[in-house]
DNA sequence: AAATCTGCAC
């Protein structure tokens, strides 16, 4: 590079521009010639230099240009080229791939033919590399036909291209066709496999290769095979692949570390995957996000912050993807001070505006329920991609702010972005919390008819919910009759939902036995059931689910709410005393009750099972979880400071009830997100027209 | 001269 922007000594020039004057086509004047040359040569050099035009400039021109991804410009000059080298094709071929160029591409090779060279096995690989990395193979197979001679590349480029892009038949129709193959047509062939959800079919061609020659796997088919073991996901094989890399001494990379520890956390032993994360001498930044993430994954937040606090004093630099698996566990636990300072430094390394990070961001604000950040995360974005639109508006539909979502959403569609089928779960969603059963039935028609899309289990467990929660079962029955998937768990508890709300016991019992079906050991299905029973007083019938209940062991889990204060989150559960201000909570709640019953509040005790909890309130004060944790912040942040609190389970009808006379009695504004959505107090009402 | 491990939205 230094050498070519060095000005040659004006003696030597001459005798090379002579030598080159022959070969090369000037379609210019001498004049513009001169320009040209110093428009090409020189942009990044403002001396004036004189220099002589030669054949071999021109070669390391387009190697410069083709270096700084100006593809249109090398392709200009290389129409002055009369016989451009092997280097140089290969050169520009190269680039057009790396910018996935499809039809750059195409002008190099229309070159080719036009300029009488002829291309060896090396170029002709190079442009089937291209072809089949631009996802157009049907040029690859044209390209492939023609070739008078092929070598195991030419094979490997198309099976790995056909593989890649999940034509997997086809690709196992040219791998089986194949005269002979080495390591690359293994590993093609298995990583497609793996990459398109297949992990069985991956390790039966891994023992395939085994049995025949085994002397073919590399770093490569094991990293690929034990990607298979982890997606099946099969401890057992995965052990049995371990042992084999030890044996073959394959164990001296560290992408294949990376990949083993990978598939012992991706199979349920988090330990033995960082037992061998310890052993690695160079961790990368990929298996530093792999370990933290499987904590996360795990529900081992604490030791997930920890490797990443580790991470950060490393010399290891964290990428977007890692920040995007750390945020995630901030909008799990709805950790919006601890968000925010991996925010701000996210801001200080300038990985915020990066689509993945972003898109992270903007959830993690969703999920703390701070929409007003979201929203500015997102306006900062300076290309947002589709997974950022759905966040913000599922964010907005989560958040009881319908009107929002919906806005985006027509905004998205106005910016030419064709949104997938997980953006319409956020328009539906957004839909149900506003109340608009019409709109949200158009939405859902527009998904097939306007859109293109199919219908997934999800969008039919929206839609029956919206139905359900309005009382509209004749219509919520006809499309589940006729619908194209299997009914998923989802979709039968937002039934018996709606059926608790209106009291429809005949189709609540259908709901709930199908349910039983699914997942017999949900306490919820049994609660809710028992609940309606008893709204009709059939108390022999509550009876027996109790019973059932008892024989199947099952039991409802624990709820537990917490509320982040200065950076510390405070756990509350139901009738656990253990806080060290609990006695002044207690008081606070029981000052609170006299207020909210003289202000008109009746507890709802039609709802026998559906919590313990209830039962045992008046006796000893202890309340539900949110409802101490909500206490705990109105008596420890000064006043008219917002309460947000976050519960694992769904909150309860009474709580939800006392939580609006609360907000007027106090006169804060109170925020409670339960394990699916938010709802917003202030007043003495809530935003949330969906809710019972 | 071709490839292997992480991965945001419901």
């Amino acid at each position: 590079m230094r050498g070519f922007l060095a000005p040659l000594k004006s003696s030597r020039s001459s005798s090379v521009f002579n030598h080159f004057r022959k070969v090369i086509k000037f379609p210019y004047s001498s004049q513009t010639n001169q320009s040209f040359q110093q428009r090409t040569f020189f942009k990044s050099n403002n001396r004036d230099t004189t220099l002589v035009c030669n054949h071999k400039r021109f070669e390391e021109t387009i190697h410069i240009f083709c270096q700084q991804n100006r593809l249109k410009e090398a392709l200009q000059i290389l129409q002055q080229i009369d016989k451009p080298s092997v280097s140089i094709y290969s050169t520009l071929i190269q680039s057009c791939l790396r910018s996935r160029a499809l039809q750059q591409g195409k002008v190099v090779h229309q070159h080719i033919k036009l300029s009488g060279f002829v291309p060896g096995l090396f170029i002709l690989n190079r442009l089937l590399e291209m072809y089949a990395k631009c996802d157009s193979l049907v040029d690859a197979q044209n390209l492939f036909d023609e070739m008078p001679d092929r070598d195991l590349c030419s094979w490997n480029v198309l099976i790995s291209g056909y593989a890649k892009m999940g034509l997997l038949q086809q690709a196992k129709n040219l791998f089986d066709k194949m005269p002979d193959r080495d390591n690359f047509s293994w590993t093609a062939m298995i990583s497609g496999y793996v990459r398109h959800e297949r992990p069985n079919e991956a390790l039966e061609l891994f023992r395939m290769m085994k049995r025949l020659d085994n002397s073919k796997s590399n770093k490569f088919t094991v990293s690929s095979v034990l990607a298979a073991a982890a997606a099946v996901p099969c401890l057992r094989i995965g052990k049995e692949i371990h042992g084999y890399i030890m044996r073959t001494g394959l164990d001296s990379d560290e992408v294949v570390w990376s990949a083993l520890s990978d598939m012992y956390g991706k199979c349920g032993s988090i330990e033995e995957a960082r037992h061998i994360f310890d052993k690695m001498m160079d961790r990368d930044i990929v298996t530093w996000t792999t370990m933290i993430d499987r904590y996360f994954q795990d529900g081992k937040r604490k030791e997930g912050f920890d490797l990443f606090a580790d991470l950060l004093r490393s010399r290891i630099k964290p990428n977007e993807f890692t920040f995007a698996g750390v945020l995630n566990a901030c909008a799990d636990q709805s950790s919006e001070e601890l968000g925010k300072k991996f925010h701000g430094y996210m801001t200080r390394v300038g990985l915020d505006p990066f689509p993945f990070a972003a898109s992270a961001l903007v959830h993690m604000y969703s999920k703390c329920g701070n929409t007003v950040s979201a929203e500015r995360v997102f306006k900062r974005m300076p290309r947002p991609d589709l997974v950022s639109w759905t966040s913000l508006i599922a964010g907005f539909a989560q958040n009881g702010q319908p009107d929002e979502a919906l806005w985006y959403f027509e905004l998205l569609i106005k910016s030419g972005t064709q949104p997938d089928h997980i953006t319409f779960v956020g328009v539906l969603s957004a839909c149900a919390h506003a109340g608009l059963v019409d709109k949200g039935l158009e939405y859902f028609h527009s998904i097939i008819e306007q859109y293109g899309l199919t219908h997934t289990a999800d969008h039919y467990a929206c839609i029956i919910d919206l139905l359900a929660r309005s009382g509209r079962f004749k219509e919520a029955e006809n499309i589940i009759n006729k619908m194209s998937v299997k009914p998923d768990k989802f979709l039968w508890a937002s039934l018996l939902g709606g059926c608790r709300i209106h009291g429809n016991l005949k189709l609540a019992e259908r709901a709930a036995e199908a349910l039983f079906e699914i997942e017999c050991e949900n306490p919820a299905t049994y609660v809710t059931l028992a609940n309606i029973y008893a709204t009709a007083g059939m108390w022999t019938e509550v009876a027996k689910i109790r019973k059932t209940m008892d024989e199947r062991g099952v039991v409802k889990k624990p709820g537990l709410s917490w509320i982040e204060i200065k950076r510390e989150v405070h756990v509350f559960l139901a009738g656990d005393n253990s806080h060290p201000k609990s006695k002044e909570i207690n008081e606070f709640l029981g000052k609170l009750s006299k207020k909210m019953k003289e202000e008109g509040f009746v507890p709802d005790t039609k709802l026998v099972l559906h919590d313990v909890e209830e039962e045992q309130k008046e006796q000893n004060l202890s309340y539900h979880s949110e409802k101490v944790a909500v206490a705990f912040g109105i008596i420890s942040t000064p006043e008219g400071t917002p309460i947000k609190v976050f519960k694992n389970l769904r909150t309860c009808v009474d709580c939800h009830n006392a939580f609006k006379f609360i907000s007027k009695i106090a006169n804060r504004k109170i925020i409670v997100r339960d394990s699916n959505r938010f709802h917003y107090f202030e007043d003495g009402s809530c935003s949330c027209r969906d809710y019972w």
